[in-house]
DNA sequence: TCCCGATGTTAGCGAGCATTAACCGAGATG
DNA sequence: CATCTCGGTTAATGCTCGCTAACATCGGGA
């Protein structure tokens, strides 16, 4: 489904071995927490694509684990409740794009370079993970006051790696004015699962990407 | 609150004079139906608030009520049930925004200055009825099938006068093309609402809309 | 002034749903 | 082999919420 890493892959306690026999492990390495994190897992993924299409309120428990093969209460052998795993959904994705970020400014130092990667970066999570990125910014109030907090630190964090970036570019221009700007080319990126869910059959993604990347560059610079 | 005319005023049946003993009506005037439509339009305004904030299913019938300073069941003597609410919202704000288009497209003759108004309505609109649009884009699947159609129609059709005058000032560009840079526009337009919400204090909407009008032009013409 | 319909109010009713309880089989562990 | 822990199951439980019923009030046309 995805073309880059999925947001599932880079959470979970998954490792890369994919070897059926190798008992080489280190760390946890029993059957039943390999087979126990897939599932936690897989609900994680099942999730996302529920809440982005019914809402949260709008998808039960009873779904969450049907959607995984399980049936109702066994999602909480893996969660402690339903807002724990829209906790986890959104901590997920603001960790994995604040990652990609600091990754990205790790690397370039030339910070038009850097503000391009960090859109190419972008580009491809919100390809890659829809799902993820609409419920992320459809349900953040849905969660208790702590959790809330926490995805907005690490949202902030991101956006000001964008601002921190913009202003290299750009000194001649208020915070304030590249803070918006900042917001208003995520709107542009997190555009994609919108409209994507509306035509009937959509252009390759290799298509989107170029345009979304000549966009969002474009409206920045301005 | 909102400096442009709200989706509330252009919706509802209230009429633009305001005069109190004025009684050169010619349609349903009597004092009773004119509270009515107030109290009709109240409700709609502050649901439009609450969606917002909370979601559809995170507003109880109570709450639209409690909102307008009656209680509960009150609100079924103006709407058949939650549903008729979020619909009516949902339709008057497709409907706004197809009419504002085509008064746009019916005055100007020029495609560089349709665009350019377009553009600058469209601000006027997510500035001015932010949470109007904050719900348009997602709550849309909570309505009945017949609803869904209905307003899914009037928003096509807005995309449609879009793609019109961006293929008028880019006929070198494949249609589906102009309907992706149309869709990440609008991201970037109704991501006011969004962003807003973010920091304490905003800047004046006199700021922001400059800002997003040019952002806009330069990301559909680049 | 009298009566009717419109607009509210306060009690349910019934369904849906998150969560918990009680129980079960099977891998790991000794 | 006995046991214990896990991940699962099905059956409550209790609350929330949309919606309906039955009753009050009042504005306005005859």
């Amino acid at each position: 489904m995805a073309t880059t890493p999925s947001t599932a892959e880079i959470l979970g306690d998954a490792r890369a071995d994919e070897s059926p026999a190798a008992v080489t492990v280190a760390a946890t390495a029993t059957e039943r927490s390999r087979q126990k994190a897939d599932r936690r897992q897989a609900i994680l993924t099942a999730a996302a694509t529920l809440f982005a299409q019914r809402g949260y309120a709008g998808v039960t428990i009873e779904d969450l684990g049907a959607a995984v093969g399980v049936s109702g209460p066994a999602v909480y052998r893996h969660f402690p409740g339903k807002a724990a795993v829209l906790a986890a959904i959104l901590q997920g994705a603001s960790r994995t794009l604040l990652d990609g970020a600091e990754r990205v400014l790790v690397e370039a130092s030339d910070p038009a370079v850097s503000l391009r990667e960090l859109i190419a970066f972008h580009v491809d999570f919100a390809l890659g993970d829809a799902d993820v990125i609409l419920v992320q910014d459809r349900e953040l109030e849905q969660l208790d006051l702590g959790a809330r907090h926490e995805v907005r630190l690490l949202q902030r964090q991101y956006v000001e790696h964008w601002v921190d970036t913009l202003a290299r570019l750009r000194p001649d221009r208020a915070e304030t004015e590249l803070r918006i700007r900042a917001h208003a080319a995520f709107g542009l990126l997190n555009s994609t699962p919108h409209s994507a869910r509306i035509p009937g059959r959509r252009p390759a993604d290799g298509t989107i990407r170029g345009i979304l990347e000549e966009m969002t560059w474009a409206s920045l610079m301005s």
